[in-house]
DNA sequence: TAGTGGTCTAGACCACCCG
DNA sequence: GGGTGGTCTAGACCACTAC
């Protein structure tokens, strides 16, 4: 592998591992050349390329930082649900209707592309907007790759919440589709069952490992989903 | 601008014009350095972000060439609604409903983002999945920007197929929802009134010039979009 | 104002692989 | 074999901005 390949590698493992959190001030271009005795110009290739990815933000005279919880980064964003309530002017309130603890399934495996078993988290969150049943939020959480949520009640933050700000990840999944209401969600959500919803399914990976699978169910014309899209908006960087 | 951000731009145009068709050869590095007067660096930073952006591919000894009309190149792609069902495993027609000419009214424009009013195409199409019926393809095309689709009658190809093999685009937004067919449209997809559908609006662009708006509306269950996304799939580069 | 990143140079060696 | 891109160096000057 090239040298700036290797840079970029173990940079992104410091990140993705949390090593280097989220505002974290990582070592400047110097520093860098100094610990890979290579010369600027290799340093700076693997840093703007994780500049690209999201991962980190430079500012001249202040130095590369890791980002916040890379959000969205670009395309389709995974979004805190509170934040994107409170986007649209409404009152944001959760409740979780239930949250049980277990050794995965096989339909839990299945769901989460998880290759071997495991002690999982399921979660189930109703999201409101203002007055409006928002969203119903159905989630597995892997406690291999995310051991902090075995103790953690979901009751102060809602799972969505919770897992944008405290878990970084480095791929994702989602599969979008419309739905008749079940019975179940029907009544959760309150509406007549055989009303359309938007569905989504997601699931999130750091590296190969498995973090999260999460059904997000939305009655129709409470939520649309946007995506912006440039392959070349490589905008020369300033 | 920096002098990279320069010769980005400039190479970018001539394909996204068409000038530098796909599969064109592109000046090698040593000529290009002679051609803006730079070193070879400098050069190979603004071809190598086109790589990224997927406009180019490059060749050891060969060159550098344009890649084929890109499709998807990531994350929301673009398919070909014909491609897609052949995928499924189905058999694949499609009917021309509707073909008008006219100029942009103040709805078009607005869909479409226009910022002037010009020549328009307006179709209408049913795409089907062996017996069932796929999808409802309600498009317009800014002739200003696609001056071939005057004299097309899309009978032969279906405007989706059309558009994605002979127009290249910059950018592209999508907004992704769920809704109630309408009478309209139920009777076209031979559902009932009030029958979930999945509704895809998608604006594309090269550069500023909008090309074409589509609003695709797919029964329930017979369709889901799939987006995969990888941020830090920065690969370094083999 | 000093330290940081942004950009650029003029070389160099190498791996690849088309002809 | 020779031209291509892939990588890397050891400098350099500049612009920005946090301190």
């Amino acid at each position: 592998m090239s040298l700036h390949g290797k840079i970029l590698t173990e940079i992104e493992q410091n990140i993705l591992s949390g090593r280097w959190p989220p505002g974290y001030r990582i070592p400047s271009e110097m520093e860098l050349t100094v610990h890979y005795e290579c010369s600027r110009m290799t340093v700076s290739k693997a840093l703007n390329k994780l500049v690209q990815a999201g991962l980190l933000e430079r500012k001249r005279k202040a130095g590369s930082f890791v980002t916040r919880p890379h959000t969205s980064s670009a395309v389709l964003e995974i979004p805190d649900l509170r934040q994107v309530v409170l986007g649209m002017g409404l009152e944001y309130s959760s409740q979780l209707l239930s949250r049980k603890q277990r050794r995965s399934t096989r339909d839990d495996m299945e769901a989460m592309r998880m290759d071997k078993p495991g002690p999982i988290v399921h979660v189930l969150c109703l999201h409101m907007a203002g007055q409006r049943h928002f969203c119903i939020e159905d989630r597995l959480i892997n406690l291999e790759s995310v051991p902090d949520a075995e103790h953690e009640s979901f009751t102060e933050h809602s799972p969505s919440s919770w897992m944008v700000n405290h878990v970084p990840w480095s791929s994702a999944e989602h599969r979008i589709r419309a739905e008749a209401a079940s019975e179940e969600n029907a009544t959760r959500l309150a509406i007549a069952p055989g009303f359309p919803c938007l569905v989504i399914d997601r699931r999130t990976w750091t590296g190969q490992l498995p973090i999260t699978f999460v059904r997000l169910t939305y009655p129709a014309d409470l939520y649309e989903l946007d995506a912006h899209f440039s392959p070349s908006t490589i905008a020369p960087a300033t």
